[in-house]
Parts: structure tokens; C-alpha cells; sequence
RNA sequence: GGACGUGUAGCUCAGCGGUAGAGCACCUCGUUGACAUCGAGGGGGUCACAGGUUCGAUCCCUGUCACGUCCA
């Protein structure tokens, strides 16, 4: 016998491993089974499982395990990313709360070992948390970015893009982040909407004949500026093109130059340039040739090219001083308060610096090219497709990819230098010292690259180099392209685009043949959930308090497309209860002797009420499998929690009982195989979403009735019922019988009939169909109903309270219970709902044009419903002038 | 400033040309042998607004307003 309901905190544990220990994990090795291949969006190695994981892995189990069960050769790859600046950062911090030394006074070596012990200390968590969700990922297959096969594939890459001319090392501005110390690309740049202040100031002539006045956000720039630039139309100044001034403070002699890039419209109209930290200015110096001096240094203090005042100040801290010198040199011409966009680096939080470095570069325009066909044509879709928009245009308007990081933690730049600066960028470091002995003619020593690549940069191979590449694997061969994406779209740029550039160019193959963009989980205020936000939720207090399934049928059934998810409790706890429903209903199987028969065949069902669930089952699972397998992973949710609940457990359930109370033995015997013969469809089609329950159900069902094939139910297989035809005419009389309870039982607690009260059910007006199917399910009717007989009677006795249903009409003689009053507020009502129908419905049918127009079933239907409506109409009303 | 998305019952959201739906919340009734993590019934909506297309618009088109996200 069942419990009373299921225990998702024993059950759990227990289940995954038997899972993982009967080998269900990993794909079939049935060489004829299609494969099917999902890699997880790597998570953070050092990190833990929130909510928006819990989403993504949730789908993706549910794609998997959906696979399969058809039949596929499934393949679900996990792993982990190490995740440089995020993991680099957690253990600074650590450092720093310990009161250790910082990483720069303890070298790097040192440094990495402290990395890689807390790797060691909580890699493991995130992949614990992933089991508990119920994933059923291949671990045997698990990989990390810094393991040594997929460092070996980063370095190949690496070298293979610089020989071909499509990755360089380049002397740039770039986005330098003064609290990490490092370049970021420009996807981790925040721009940030700030108050701040215009100061002008004055430039003074360098012959005394006046002065030019500027504006600037940063003050402490202007230590850098080596020109002031004017519009080429702009007459105001046409004099003065050509002409120096000197720069305060610095004493430089710079010059006023004629640039479009100088806005007439704004401020004086005149701009400064400081070329080494600013992205508009950096241009305007090449164009002029200006000298472009650096005034920051790493930690963005002033640097020695400044005055010997400025010198190690830090760059806010210069900024007040520049100001207060240009006051005190009576040069300020005003100050005006401004609200404009600051970048912010993402990680750090504080204001990033353009900066010029030797950074190393990715050629991303050629490499986009074929990324951006794949999507046009199709070899890949993304889904939901409006994000092909967004993908197209990121990608047509791609800018190199700063790929160097001055950090620690990652995959080291393959690239050493010779004592004269040449650069040998090699897959090892014996082939660069080879390379040089052959360049330099004599072993000369070298100098690897200091700097380690964007994390982006290794994940960016992911689907590819997990599989083993670049050696020609079976894994790559068999499961590359893979076939599904399940990801966030808040990544499309980071990861989705280039992995498709880098698939397409190293493999000649798409990464993926779809892309899903899973929703994305917010919160209450619709932020996104960020660590450093502090606004995460956790999955593992859900899981502890209503299940993995709870939790899981949760995200699935709010995961539409393109939606953000807010989660409730509540919401998961309704999930709970529809487990516990569905467990009831299989406990209620058990004490009836529902149990799986040998042999029996659905098709030849006799019994209207199960040639009906047959029907709507078949119906179910085809439903259910087009959606997950086209990603509408809501709607499948929501099919299975209606057909399970609302018509298995309210309907059929209650239908049968008195069959499998009854007396005849054989209906009895087809019902208790038919109920049985549902559940274990139910719980197939159900298992993907929830798991846990649907295999204890499975497991604790297992000795009932015949023998199954599958001892798990994970390796069972989807049901195709797609041979069994529908059965109209068993679905019409069942919906009659349905229509007919529903119905009376609103006209019994509308009119506060007892619920003792056991009267008759008068058939009063139907056909003869009608009222056989009526009769002949009194048993049923009697007792969802509570009516003693089902009799048909020519006329209703004075008092019965009539209702109609599907056109036939009923009525029930209750009239000692009930004050008329009541009653005859009950008809006015339906009447009144009758003739708003039948009014609505003349209305259409009246307008010639939709008459000859509309389709004819349309106008058909129309017609059908005002006969009904005017039909049941008249009835009511003449039982209402009978009460009068 | 551009792009995209969203405005449907108190809340969270489905529906997206042919009688407005679900869950939760709310109200009434109910421990009848699967289930109170339950059952039965009920109230509650000019489908943001304004035009247009159509026989017919919550659904398609245009505009407006509000909110959100991304990119400048």
C-alpha cells in the first residue's frame, strides 16, 4: 500500500543514484539510435545553484530525458567554467578577510595554488546542487575549462587564429578596470546614468590674444590633452585653426585643429583632446597625429607624465585639484550640473578608464561572417526567433575582441618574447623556444606572456571541445553539431555568438542546430538576480521545503517564451498538491485493484467511459510530445496538469467508481485495466518534468499486475498512441453524462438544496439517445449527483426545477427545499445569459455579409447556437411563468 | 537617441481572427472508503487607449500612453 502521500526528501536521494547506477545517464551505444546532444551552459566551478540555473537545468532535463525515452541516443554534457575574474575576485576577498597577504605580495604561483585549493574545497557544489535538481547529466563525460584536454584545445585555437592572421597583438584603447587591474571587453562595461558636473575651463592663447574655453566631465583628463579641436565650419573659430595654446597647469604648448568630431552646437563648440583616454579623441589623434600621453597608471593614479604635484594621486582625488587650481588660476569659466553616462566595469563596480595597452585582439568581423549566415539560412534557429534581430545585429556591427586579461586565473596566453620584444606565440613552450632558436639563429631566452585569456574565450569552444577536439573523438563525431542550446539570452553575446564564430571556423559546422532562450528569472522589482546584487534566491531551500518535481513543474509550467519569471511559494506549493493529487489517484488504483493486465489492448476497450480516457489519453500524449519537442515547454506543462488532474482524477476516477463497485464483472475487470493501463501513460509522459515522483510511482507500482519491461522508468519508453483512433461518439456520451452532473450540481448548491436531499433526476425533454445514455449511467449520476433515479417523465411536476442541457431538459423535483424567491432569481439569470447569447448570435446571422461571407461551418455553429439558446430560453421561461 | 518586449479577473500568467480562460486569492457548502497537500458551487474582466483593415478584432496594421530589457 502507498503511503499517504510522497516523501521527496528520501525518495530523492535514493532514486538519483539508482539512476546514475544503472548507466541511464549516459547516451545509448546503440549505433542505430539518432543522437540527440545537449552541452550545459557551463556554471561557475566555485559557484552555487540559483534560481536561474535551476530553470535552465530544469529545461534541459526535460529535453534530455523527453529524448531519451524516444529513443535517442542522448547525450547531456556537463561541466564547469572556471570563470577568471569572478573566481579570481571571491578569493582576493578571501585573502583580504583573513588578513593574508594580497595575491601581488604573494606571487603568482602561490596565488593559483590558493585558487586551485578552493576550486578543490567547492567545485563540488555546484554539481551536488545540480543532482539534487534531479539533472540527468553524463557526469562520466564531465568536463572543466581549465582541464587539460580543453586547455590544449584553447591553446590550438589561439595559435591557429594568430598564424591565420585573425587574432593580434595591438597597441589600443581599451577598457581598463583600476580596481581588478585588467582590460575588460566591452560587453563587461555597464553604462551607468550618473550626476555629474560640465567645468569649462579657459585655455589661454599661447599669444596672448585670448583664450579658447572648454568643457569636461573629467577634469584630471586634461593633464593628457594634446590639442583643442573646432569644427572646420564653425567661423568662430576659422581664425584661430592653426594657433597653440598653453596648457594650464602642464604648461604644454598644444594646438587647435580643424575635426567634424567638435560639435558647433555643443558647449563653446570647442573640444579638448586627450587621445590616451578617450575613445572619440583616441581617433581624432590619429587623424592628426597627435601624441597621445598616458597620465594613468594601473590602479588609475596619476601617472609620471603628469605635473610632480599629480604624481600617485588617485584619479578622483586629482580631479578636485585640477579644479581648484584652474579656480584659483582664475580660469574656471563655470560649472554646470549634468546627468550623463558613466561605463562601469560589471564585476567591480567602479568607473573603468579608457586606457591604452598591448592587448591581444580578436578579428571578430571575419570571423562573424559565416556565424551570421548559419542563423540566415537556418542551419541554426533561434528560438524564440526574435532574437535572431538582436543576434544579427550585434553581429554585423562586431568590433575586435579584447581577449587578454591581466589576471591570473585562467588559460595563459601561449605567446613568449624575445629579449627584443619579438613574439613567438606557440602551442608549447619547447615549439616557441624552437621558433626562436630558428628566428635568432641561437637559443635565446624567453618570456612568456604574463597575461591570461577572457574566460569567454575557452567557453567559446565548449560544444565542441568538450567532445574532444581537436582530436577526432567518437564523441565528436557522433554528437557534434550538438543539437539544442538551452541558455539565457542575457549571454547571447558572450557565449551564444561566439560559439557559433568559433564552431563555424574551427569545425566547419554550426555548434548547435537550435538555440532556446530560457526566460529569465527576476526579481520582485524585475532586476536581474545578481551575487552582486545580493538579490539571489535559492533553489535549495525550495527543494528542501516542496521537492525537486514541485520546484521543477514550477519553472517549466512559467517558462513561456520571452517572458521574465517572477517565482512565488505559492505557486510552487499548488505544484506540490498536484503531485500529491497524482499520487492519490495511483493510491486509489492500488486499493481498487487497478493493475496493469497482460496484453491488454486500449484499442479494444468497450466501455464508452474508457473507449473515452483511451481517447483523450492518445490525444494527451501527442500533444505533450509535439510541445516539449518544439521547446513550448509551458504548454506541455499545462496539458499534463489538466488532463491529470481535471479529466483523469475528477472525471474518470469518479466515473468508474461505480463500475469498479459494480456488479458486472467484466466492465469492472476493462475499467480496472484501463485506469491502470493510463497511469503508467501518465507517468511516462509526466516523468521528464518530474522525475522523482514519477519513478517512485513506477518503482512501487512495479509488482502490480503484469510485468513490465522497463525496470525504470527513466529507460522507458515515450508512448506513441498515435495507432489508437479517437472515439467521437464515446466522447459525446460521456460528455453528455459530464454536462448533466455539472449542471445540476450548480442548480443543487445554487439553490442551497441539502446536500441530503436525494430526489430523482427528471428527464423531461430529450431525445432518445439522450435519454438512454442518461438512464444507462443512473448509477454514476446517482452518486456525483446525489439523486436517487434518473427517470424520464413527460412533463415536470409543479415545482421541479428545470435546466437544460445540451438541449435536452432536465429537471430536478426539489421544490420543498427551496424558496421560490431563489428559484426565480435563478431563472431570470440564466434567461436573461440565454437571450444575450441568442441576441449576440441574431445580431451576426442577421448581417447578410457575414451570412454569405464567413465560412460555413462558422455560420453553421451560429445558427446551431441561437436554436439552442432560443430553445432552452423558452423553456426556462415558461418553467419561470409556472412559479409566478 | 535606436532596437526589442510587455500591458487580459485582486495577484501571477495562458489564449493571439469566429460564444473571454487557468492557478492562486476571495465567498458559500462539504471529513460520502484515493486525496482537506482535498471535493462541490460562486462572485469577479468596455482583453491599456485611439484610429484602421475585416462579415467579424483581445488577437492583424498604425499611432498614443505606461512599464521593462538591451544597445548607443
Amino acid at each position: 500500500m502507498l503511503d499517504k502521500s510522497f516523501d521527496p526528501k528520501t525518495a530523492e536521494p535514493r532514486l538519483y543514484a539508482r539512476w546514475e547506477a544503472s548507466g541511464a545517464f549516459s547516451p545509448t551505444e546503440d549505433p542505430s539510435a539518432e543522437p540527440f546532444s545537449v552541452v550545459i551552459p557551463p556554471p561557475n566551478v566555485t559557484g552555487s545553484l540559483h534560481i536561474g540555473h535551476a530553470l535552465n537545468n530544469t529545461l534541459q532535463d526535460v529535453l534530455i530525458r523527453f529524448e531519451r525515452m524516444r529513443g535517442k541516443a542522448a547525450l547531456w554534457l556537463p561541466g564547469t567554467d572556471h570563470a577568471g575574474i569572478a573566481t579570481q575576485m571571491v578569493v582576493e576577498r578571501q585573502l583580504a578577510a583573513e588578513g593574508n597577504l594580497g595575491r601581488r605580495d604573494m606571487g603568482r604561483e602561490a596565488f593559483l595554488e590558493r585558487v586551485w585549493a578552493w576550486k578543490a574545497e567547492s567545485g563540488g557544489t555546484i554539481t551536488r546542487q545540480l543532482r539534487r535538481l534531479g539533472a540527468s547529466c553524463d557526469w562520466s563525460r564531465e568536463r572543466f575549462t581549465l582541464d587539460e584536454g580543453l586547455s590544449a584545445a584553447v591553446r590550438k585555437v589561439f595559435v591557429t587564429l594568430h598564424k591565420q592572421g585573425l587574432l593580434y597583438r595591438d597597441k589600443r584603447l581599451v577598457n581598463w578596470d583600476p580596481h581588478l587591474q585588467t582590460a575588460i571587453s566591452d560587453l563587461e562595461v555597464e553604462q551607468r546614468e550618473v550626476d555629474g558636473h560640465f567645468w569649462r575651463f579657459a585655455y589661454p592663447l599661447e599669444d596672448g590674444s585670448g583664450e579658447i574655453v572648454v568643457a569636461t566631465t573629467r577634469p584630471e583628463t586634461m593633464l593628457g590633452d594634446t590639442a583643442v579641436a573646432v569644427n572646420p565650419k564653425d567661423e568662430r573659430y576659422a581664425h584661430l585653426v592653426g594657433k597653440q595654446v598653453r596648457l594650464p597647469i602642464v604648461g604644454r604648448l598644444i594646438p587647435i585643429v580643424a575635426d567634424d568630431y567638435a560639435d558647433p552646437e555643443k558647449g563653446s563648440g570647442a573640444v579638448k583632446i586627450t587621445p590616451a583616454h578617450d575613445f572619440n579623441d583616441f581617433q581624432v589623434g590619429k587623424r592628426h597625429g597627435l601624441e597621445m600621453i598616458n597620465i594613468l597608471d594601473d590602479f588609475g593614479c596619476i601617472s609620471d607624465a603628469a605635473p610632480d604635484a599629480y604624481r600617485g594621486l588617485d584619479r578622483f582625488v586629482a580631479r578636485k585639484k585640477v579644479v581648484a587650481e584652474f579656480e584659483a588660476l582664475e580660469l574656471l569659466r563655470g560649472i554646470d550640473p549634468t546627468r550623463h553616462v558613466v561605463p562601469h566595469g560589471d564585476r567591480s563596480g567602479v568607473v573603468v578608464e579608457p586606457y591604452l595597452t598591448d592587448q591581444w585582439f580578436v578579428d571578430a568581423a571575419t570571423l562573424a561572417k559565416p556565424a551570421i549566415a548559419a542563423v540566415e539560412d537556418g542551419r541554426t534557429v533561434l528560438e524564440p526567433a526574435a532574437w535572431s534581430k538582436t543576434y544579427f545585429e550585434w553581429m554585423r556591427n562586431i568590433e575586435p575582441w579584447c581577449v587578454s586579461r591581466q589576471l591570473w586565473w585562467g588559460h595563459r596566453i601561449p605567446a613568449w618574447y624575445g629579449p627584443d620584444g619579438t613574439v613567438f606565440v606557440e602551442e608549447s613552450e619547447a615549439e616557441a623556444r624552437a621558433a626562436a632558436a630558428a628566428h635568432y639563429g641561437t637559443e635565446t631566452p624567453l618570456r612568456q606572456d604574463d597575461d591570461v585569456l577572457d574566460t569567454w574565450f575557452s567557453s567559446g569552444l565548449w560544444p565542441f571541445s568538450t567532445l574532444g577536439w581537436p582530436e577526432e573523438t567518437a564523441d565528436l563525431k557522433r554528437f557534434y553539431p550538438t543539437h539544442t542550446l538551452v541558455t539565457g539570452f542575457d549571454i547571447i553575446f558572450y557565449w551564444v555568438a561566439r560559439m557559433m564564430m568559433l564552431g563555424m571556423h574551427f569545425t566547419g559546422e554550426v555548434p548547435f542546430r537550435r538555440v532556446f532562450f530560457n526566460a529569465l528569472v527576476r526579481d520582485a522589482s524585475g532586476k536581474k538576480m545578481s551575487k552582486s546584487k545580493g538579490n539571489v534566491m535559492d533553489p535549495l531551500d525550495l527543494i528542501d521545503s516542496y521537492g525537486a518535481d514541485a520546484l521543477r513543474f514550477t519553472l517549466t509550467a512559467m517558462s513561456g517564451q520571452g517572458r521574465d519569471i517572477k517565482l512565488s511559494t505559492q505557486r510552487i506549493e499548488g505544484y506540490r498538491n498536484f503531485g500529491t493529487k497524482l499520487w492519490n489517484a495511483s493510491r486509489f488504483c492500488q486499493v481498487n485493484g487497478c493493475v496493469r493486465v497482460e496484453g491488454f489492448d486500449p484499442a479494444s476497450a468497450k466501455g464508452a467511459v474508457n473507449r473515452w480516457i483511451i481517447g483523450e489519453t492518445a490525444r494527451t500524449a501527442a500533444a505533450v510530445t509535439e510541445a516539449i519537442a518544439g521547446c513550448s515547454f509551458d504548454e506541455a506543462a499545462s496539458l499534463l496538469y489538466r488532463f491529470i488532474w481535471n479529466t483523469y482524477c475528477d472525471w474518470y476516477v469518479e466515473l468508474s467508481k461505480p463500475v469498479l463497485n459494480g456488479a458486472d464483472l467484466d466492465a469492472q475487470a476493462e475499467s480496472r485495466a484501463t485506469a491502470a493501463w493510463v497511469l503508467d501513460v501518465i507517468l511516462k509522459l509526466l516523468h521528464p518534468v518530474m522525475p522523482f515522483l514519477t519513478e517512485e510511482l513506477w518503482d512501487q507500482t512495479a509488482d502490480l499486475g503484469a510485468a513490465r519491461t522497463e525496470p525504470l522508468l527513466i529507460s522507458a519508453r515515450w508512448p506513441d498512441l498515435s495507432a489508437l483512433a479517437p472515439d467521437p461518439a464515446a466522447a459525446a456520451e460521456v460528455g453528455l453524462v459530464i454536462a448533466a452532473i455539472a449542471e445540476g450540481r450548480s442548480v443543487r448548491s445554487e439553490l442551497n438544496v441539502p446536500l441530503g436531499a436525494r430526489p430523482p433526476l427528471l428527464v423531461v425533454e430529450a431525445d432518445a439517445a439522450q435519454s438512454a445514455v442518461l438512464a444507462a449511467y443512473a448509477p454514476v449520476i446517482g452518486q456525483m449527483l446525489r439523486v436517487s433515479e434518473v427517470r424520464v417523465e413527460a412533463s415536470a411536476p409543479t415545482g421541479a426545477i428545470p435546466f437544460v442541457v445540451q438541449g435536452a431538459t432536465l429537471a430536478l423535483p426539489v421544490a420543498e427545499f427551496i424558496d421560490l424567491a431563489a428559484e426565480k432569481a435563478r431563472l431570470a439569470k440564466e434567461i436573461a445569459g440565454l437571450a444575450a447569447t441568442a441576441d449576440q448570435t441574431r445580431r451576426k446571422l442577421d448581417n447578410p455579409d457575414f451570412v454569405a461571407r464567413a465560412p460555413e461551418e462558422v455560420v453553421e455553429e451560429n445558427r446551431e447556437r441561437l436554436a439552442e439558446a432560443e430553445a432552452a430560453r423558452e423553456r426556462l421561461q415558461a418553467a419561470l411563468a409556472r412559479l409566478s
